[in-house]
DNA sequence: GCGACAG
DNA sequence: ATCTTGTCGC
């Protein structure tokens, strides 16, 4: 499936509409989010959450076959499709290059840029005037070590499907003002945290 | 053989 | 990721 991973951009038009997509859990489920922003302002436009029935277990190399499911059960929900999705995880910044990111970007047919808050491959090179710094393996670049916050840990940046390195870089520094995660990041998780507790909370009572 | 290991 | 305990900062 690796072999099936683009590196070109592939927008149908310029950015407009931007997606965060998380996976939250609980005892046996997984849940889904999804927010929408615009790319402009940052504003919330549309969110959903999914809860499915969790199949697979967590093993490193493997984390796509983990969230996958709920990752396109809770895509197939929206009212209207983003132009380009920012993935909790990695893209080819990948053993296999095939991260969570390319899964699901192969999944959907959509563009995909995988943002993980460890690395997980490769070596970091320099840090450069665009504050990131290459991430190298096996004699290649695989994404970058994008220094948001200055004295702050990176987050790493890599090609989940139909986009460029640089404008993978491109959207995801235009999604993060001044806080280390994207916002659309940050709201699909908070969404989904959201999610859980109310399932939590409603399995607490169906025991009682 | 041993340690590391996205979320 | 989840869980738990504790600290720091706005």
């Amino acid at each position: 499936m690796a072999r099936r991973i683009s590196q070109q951009d592939s927008l149908s038009r310029e950015v407009c509409y931007v997606a965060g997509l998380d996976v939250a859990y609980t005892k046996n489920k997984s849940i889904g989010a999804v927010a929408i922003l615009e790319l402009n302002s940052l504003s919330l436009v549309e969110s959903h959450t999914v809860c499915v029935k969790t199949r697979f277990p967590y093993i490193s190399t493997l984390l796509s076959f983990r969230e996958v499911p709920p990752a396109v059960s809770v895509m197939e929900a929206l009212d209207y499709q983003p132009d380009v999705v920012i993935v909790d995880g990695h893209g080819i910044m990948h053993p296999y290059r095939f991260g969570f990111a390319c899964h699901l970007g192969l999944i959907l047919g959509k563009p995909t840029i995988g943002v993980a808050k460890r690395p997980l491959v490769g070596k970091v090179g320099q840090l450069n005037d665009q504050n990131w710094a290459p991430v190298i393996d096996g004699g290649e670049v695989i994404g970058v070590a994008l220094t948001v916050v200055e004295g702050v840990k990176p987050i790493y940046v890599s090609i989940g499907h139909m986009i460029s390195l640089g404008k993978a870089i491109e959207v995801v520094k235009h999604c993060t003002s001044n806080h280390r995660i994207p916002k659309p990041l940050s709201l699909a998780h908070s969404i989904a945290k959201r999610a859980q507790r109310t399932i939590e909370e409603e399995r607490s009572v169906s025991i009682l």
